[in-house]
DNA sequence: ACGGCAATATAACGTCGTTATATTGTATAA
DNA sequence: TTATACAATATAACGACGTTATATTGCCGT
């Protein structure tokens, strides 16, 4: 009976699971074309043949939904982040983390909104044992500041790590979010993004530095 | 008879302009407490003692009330703007603006989401007459970029007004942004967002000024 | 006094997220 | 082998939303 009922326990897990993320997969589809609002749970439960109430068995609600999502979207946003940590001037692996924060936030797009630019609803139950994986990006962010702070090449008055990953993601930030609301306006001349954040990260770097260097 | 029906007209004119304004008043305070989602038609009529199918007759419809709200927030953050432009050092005067920005963004948060913060229905009947009032701040910003430009005190990779705009603006906006979705996430130590946008107009300016000043 | 029109109201439509309540199918216990 | 319990899905509905088709009101000019 062990086995029959582990192997068949196991055979439900994987069914339930494969459905998981049937409704995860439609819905990623469905919110990046869409966007959240655009999205209807009856819509995702069409795109895979189930009636809405079904989504409901797997998650407990919209929002569970897209936090999911974006927990997964955080996951890849740290793995590209931390494709610099071997870079060893703290300096230059500053700049280059800032390029991959850019180069992920304009790749995806409607992630990005999911995961920075929407108010997030009073996110009470969260993974206390994983951490939220936002934080986890903002604490490998500010643990390169404070890296950057410890070479004594910046200005006395940028000696604040929180203060130094607020300045760094919230330029960058403002960069992408602009571009992914406002990159159809016509009123702007928008110029491309990724040479505007690398003369960005440029200035910001030289004019927090003591002495400006190569 | 060219005189009465000249002051009825106007009275009626009048009491459809105070309709409007009781509508957009509601409406505001409203949007300004709970958001776009979380304000309805049905809750703003209720406030001013109508039903919802009389705000129809005075805005097409939630958007409509939506733009017209932004306009006004518009002129308000071109009035902030405009009082720096008495300074005559460019230089300066581009610092001082950015101030004005964000100190704006803070003092009108909600009103901040409507104006950069979400993505604009395809804009398609605009008052071309008047021309967008986003589009008149940018402008003014980008004169004011021009402006430092032309005295020459900036290295010369920083020669192009739209793209000087767009780093100043979007460096600014992603501090603003984030606190404004972020403001309250406890994963997040913030520092104060007008130092750290003060030490942020600071680098950006010793970093883009051929060689340091003052 | 009357006709017309602007302003407002009533009632409804279709859609949304969500839930109370069946119904099904399958794995285990008797 | 049949009975039972439970997981997975479906049906039907609720209440709220933005919006609109269709009255109704009340004031203006004739």
């Amino acid at each position: 009976m062990a086995m029959r009922s582990l192997s068949s326990f196991e055979r439900r897990e994987r069914e339930r699971g494969e459905t998981r993320r049937k409704i995860l997969d439609a819905a990623r589809r469905m919110f990046v074309q869409q966007g959240y609002e655009g999205t209807t749970m009856r819509a995702i439960a069409a795109k895979i043949g189930y009636t809405p109430t079904a989504i409901y068995h797997h998650f407990k609600d919209k929002d569970a939904l897209v936090a999911e999502l974006s927990a997964l979207d955080f996951r890849a946003l740290t793995q590209a982040l931390q494709r610099v940590s071997s870079i060893a001037d703290p300096v230059v692996r500053f700049d280059k983390m800032g390029e991959e924060y850019v180069e992920f936030g304009l790749t995806h797009p409607m992630q990005y909104q999911f995961m920075f630019m929407t108010r997030r609803p009073q996110n009470g139950a969260l993974d206390v044992t994983r951490g939220d994986p936002g934080a986890q990006c903002y604490d490998f962010l500010r643990q390169t500041c404070s890296d950057v702070i410890a070479t004594g090449r910046l200005r006395p008055q940028f000696s604040d790590a929180d203060e130094l990953a607020q300045i760094a993601w919230g330029s960058l930030h403002g960069l992408v979010a602009l571009q992914v609301t406002r990159n159809d306006d016509p009123a702007f001349e928008w110029r491309d993004v990724r040479q505007t954040a690398a003369r960005m990260r440029d200035a910001l770097i030289r004019g927090m530095l003591r002495e400006p260097e190569g």
